[in-house]
RNA sequence: GGGUCAUUAGCUCAAUGGUAGAGCAGUUGCCUCUUAAGCAAUUGGUUGGAGGUUCGAAUCCUCCAUGACCCA
């Protein structure tokens, strides 16, 4: 709807009629703001003792959204951040004019009011009014509140609705909010620094997946939107940093799924002189510092399902993981053939992949990853998938990586830092030479990472952790879209008669 | 990219080829210590868009748009 088709609308046009009212009789509908002395839960906790009937001198002013009326505005629920409290507006109290004013009010207004303390004979607390004013006039009506707003379509689009209608909606974005923070707060306190690094790139490493393009006008270039901040912070530690980490948005241009938002929210650390398994424990006190966070001591249940965080968690080696649930093991399949043998033999698809490494990864994601519910790392990966870690200290042909699952998805990734300039350097041309070969998603060489490598990183362990994912399990969101406030949608547009693409809303 | 389903009033939903409806919201009035308040009356629609079949289409067909779920 374009504001024009609005003007027609009688919902609107009534609520236009109220605002012009309040206007001839000299009241501005939009004031500039309202002092008030308690939010709604404060006076619910003060007064919880106030019995029935019983009233109090005591003057409060209380501001918020209207959301329900009854009795021709004689109680009206009034809704802040922080709950509802009933303010109850009796002709004892409020002039006829006022009363008659009160009646321009809709559901949706912004309302201030001052009077008195008093619980009703029905148990309610209230705000006895004895003013009020007009915060704010609302133009829209809002959702049925009874009915609810569940238009899944509707809600992503108009978040801000959604919010105001469904509760658990803002509760969800608060508990974000309070997991970010403590993860922040962990890493602080452990003398980590966070450092910011550039979202617009030359070349877009440190991750398989395809980058978004943009252009720099001035100089001429194309430029990328990171898909990971490894190599930048890796910089970092090569400069002197011993503990850094960036939390913060993500772009990758893949498709949009319950699981897949083009941005989306990752930390990632890296600590000098440590391993992967040290790297293993750290991961565990965070994470269970952030589900602190925002349900100490409860088990985490999502659908039905209850993971158990406590630890310590599960390690397994991926070829173990694999036997365990196939029967087959990739230990003693150490060719490209063999293995490709093995994996059809497991009904997996193969075809793309072009070494025993990816095979075995393959296997791994489609036959173990969906089995994991309770937090498991699973730990030393093929080489092959994953050209920035390094090499095992023992297994050949396997690195220092672990990954961390739970529900039956990748929370976590985490290993030993390849630091070996040479190792990287062809590592990093192997990524080159599939990328050339046509696979979008391989690395480019970045040859000034490359050359920081030379003048030497110290053993490091570094971590990512997918903090939209992080809260889906937390919340017990289904899709990713519940976790992130406005997630990505695909415009809606409308063919106008000369061909041309509009806008909606 | 493929499959299945969906899109009707501000919201939640009916109407299976034969006059587009209900509840809530809105408006008007009554009532005045209520909790989804109640009672009465009443307004509100290009049925997502474009074509087609038919005497007749929300309904059947084709295409398009957007979304949800499943699969890759």
């Amino acid at each position: 709807m374009s504001i024009d088709e609005n003007e027609n609308n009688r919902l609107r046009a009534e609520r236009l009629r109220k605002l012009k009212s309040l206007q001839e009789e000299g009241v501005n509908p939009y004031p500039y703001a309202f002092g008030r002395t308690h939010k709604a839960e404060q006076l619910q906790k003060i007064y919880e003792g106030l019995a029935p009937g019983e009233e109090t001198q005591d003057v409060v002013k209380v501001c918020g959204r209207i959301m329900n009326e009854r009795n021709t505005w004689m109680f009206v629920d009034l809704y802040d951040e922080s709950g509802k409290i009933q303010l109850f507006c009796h002709k004892e109290n409020l002039s006829e004019q006022d009363l008659k004013r009160l009646r321009l009010c809709d559901k949706g207004d912004f309302l201030g009011a001052t009077g008195t303390i008093r619980r009703t004979k029905q148990g309610e607390l209230s705000v006895k009014v004895n003013s009020y004013d007009i915060l704010t006039k609302s133009l829209q009506p809002l959702p049925d509140s009874w009915q609810g707003f569940t238009d899944v379509e509707a809600r992503y689009r108009h978040r801000y609705v959604d919010m105001i209608i469904n509760p658990e909606v803002r509760e969800t974005f608060r508990k974000r909010s309070l997991v970010i923070k403590a993860i922040r707060d962990f890493l602080d306190n452990r003398g980590f620094f966070e450092i910011e690094t550039p979202v617009l790139q030359v070349e877009a490493g440190g991750a398989d997946a395809r980058p978004f393009i943009t252009h720099h006008n001035a100089l001429g270039i194309d430029l990328y939107l990171r898909i990971a901040t490894e190599l930048h912070l890796k910089r970092l530690i090569v400069g002197g940093f011993e503990r850094v980490y960036e939390l913060g948005r993500i772009f990758r241009n893949e498709g949009i799924s319950t699981r897949h938002n083009p941005e989306f929210t990752m930390l990632e650390l890296y600590a000098a002189y440590g391993d992967y398994n040290e790297l293993m424990d750290f991961t565990e006190e965070m994470l269970v510092c952030a589900h602190d966070a925002i349900c100490s001591g409860m088990p985490v249940v999502f659908e039905g399902k209850e993971i158990n965080f406590a630890r310590p968690w599960k390690r397994l080696r991926m070829v173990d993981a694999i036997k365990g649930v196939t029967g087959v093991d990739f230990t003693n399949i150490t060719t490209y053939e063999d293995a490709k043998v093995a994996a059809l033999k497991l009904g997996v698809e193969v075809k793309d992949l072009e070494n025993r490494g990816a095979i075995v990864n393959e296997v791994f994601e489609a036959l173990v990853e969906h089995t994991l519910l309770h937090p498991t790392f699973i730990i030393d990966y093929p080489v092959e998938v994953s050209p920035l870690t390094k090499a095992h200290r023992k297994n050949t042909g396997e690195v220092e990586r672990f990954e961390l699952f739970a529900l039956g998805r990748e929370l976590a990734n985490g290993y030993s830092e390849l630091n070996d300039p040479l190792d990287q350097r062809k590592r990093l041309e192997e990524q080159a030479r599939k990328k050339a070969a046509g696979d979008l998603e391989a690395m480019p060489m970045d040859q000034d990472f490359l050359l920081a490598l030379e003048y030497g990183m110290p053993p490091t362990m570094g971590l990512g952790v997918g903090i939209d994912r992080l809260v889906m399990l937390l919340t017990n969101s289904i899709s990713i879209r519940d976790v992130i406030a406005f997630p990505t949608m695909k415009p809606l547009v409308q063919e106008t008669k000369e061909g041309r693409q509009e806008t909606r809303l």
